[in-house]
DNA sequence: TATTAATTAGACTGGACCGTCTAGTTTGAT
DNA sequence: ATCAAACTAGACGGTCCAGTCTAATTAATA
């Protein structure tokens, strides 16, 4: 708290006024953190999907959740969360809705209307977009996890692993006209 | 350390005139779980490729990889080795070699093998089976993380999801024979 | 039996750090 | 100008905890 009240130029009691202890604060600094980037993401792709085809759209959503989650800054909250999930749940809870939640949810949305249109064939948006999600983002994620700022992939191999999900992701839910 | 003491029924100081500090004592606690999990999933499949179809060797692979994965004891360790990534780089190597580089390599293995005989059509063995670990082990793990012991899939859960990763995988690199 | 090595319980040191308190200063509104 | 509210620097108490030290006990070996 000390460091905190520094770098924030303030004293250490200013600190205090305005965060009842330290655990609130953090709290605060993971929900703003987390909501965010989530707003970020949201942001670039909004319910466009009537111009692009399945593939430019999963590509981008691909592409774009890549570079903005694999951040060393949101890198380094997701391990700090992650290693204080048991003494805090709810911040758990926080990063994971506002984090894998709210993408899943969106694709899942995006999906559902690619199956209407006919580009896509799946009984299940929901679970066919987790699918997806972790198709694109588990490797990635987990590699920045554990091996620290140094796992996380190069805006190419972001790319060319983003276009692979894509393809493989067609492959089992694309109709035949798409692929 | 005290606790630890403790818990072993020995006093503190025998503690420490078997480990030298209590980060020597973590890091040989975190070598050697990692290392023995690793050991069973690669006790229970051991290279009896040929007598099995491609389906039915992926399937058993991702339910002994989620089922011994997904255990309390080693999400409990993960949080904490993620957690202390930054202090403790080594730790987070040691998880992430002993881990997912291991299955990985494993499955990369299997998957030439299959190649070989026609039943799998891929240029790169290696990167298929990171995209198959993932897609089988990115969510359950990424919630498991996050949500705590709560958010691990019940065993029926983990089933289905692994049969739904293995079908998605084979409709990407299946041969047509295969499916 | 005698001697040496290992173990034990528990006190203790030192450092880190959260949160409070004090006394003095700045700011802003009336 | 005045008064209240907010801010500042920094000291301080209290707690937690890693690692050491001590004095006594046990185990093992010659």
């Amino acid at each position: 708290m000390d460091a905190v009240a520094e770098r924030a130029g303030v004293s250490k009691q200013t600190v205090y006024s305005h965060f009842k202890s330290k655990e609130a604060l953090f709290i605060e600094v993971v929900e703003s953190m987390t909501g965010g980037a989530a707003h970020d993401i949201g942001e670039d792709v909004e319910d466009v999907f009537d111009e692009t085809s399945v593939r430019d759209f999963l590509l981008e959503a691909a592409t774009d959740q890549l570079t903005v989650v694999l951040t060393p800054r949101l890198m380094r909250l997701r391990r700090m969360v992650i290693g204080e999930v048991e003494r805090f749940p709810d911040l758990g809870r926080s990063l994971y809705q506002n984090g894998p939640v709210r993408s899943i949810d969106r694709i899942a949305r995006a999906l559902e209307h690619y199956a209407e249109i006919g580009e896509l064939e799946l009984s299940d948006p929901q679970a066919a977009a987790e699918n997806f999600n972790w198709l694109v983002m588990g490797g990635p994620t987990s590699a920045a996890m554990m091996l620290g700022d140094a796992g996380i992939p190069s805006p190419s191999e972001l790319r060319a692993h983003a276009s692979e999900s894509v393809r493989i992701f067609l492959c089992a839910f694309g109709r035949d006209s798409t692929l």
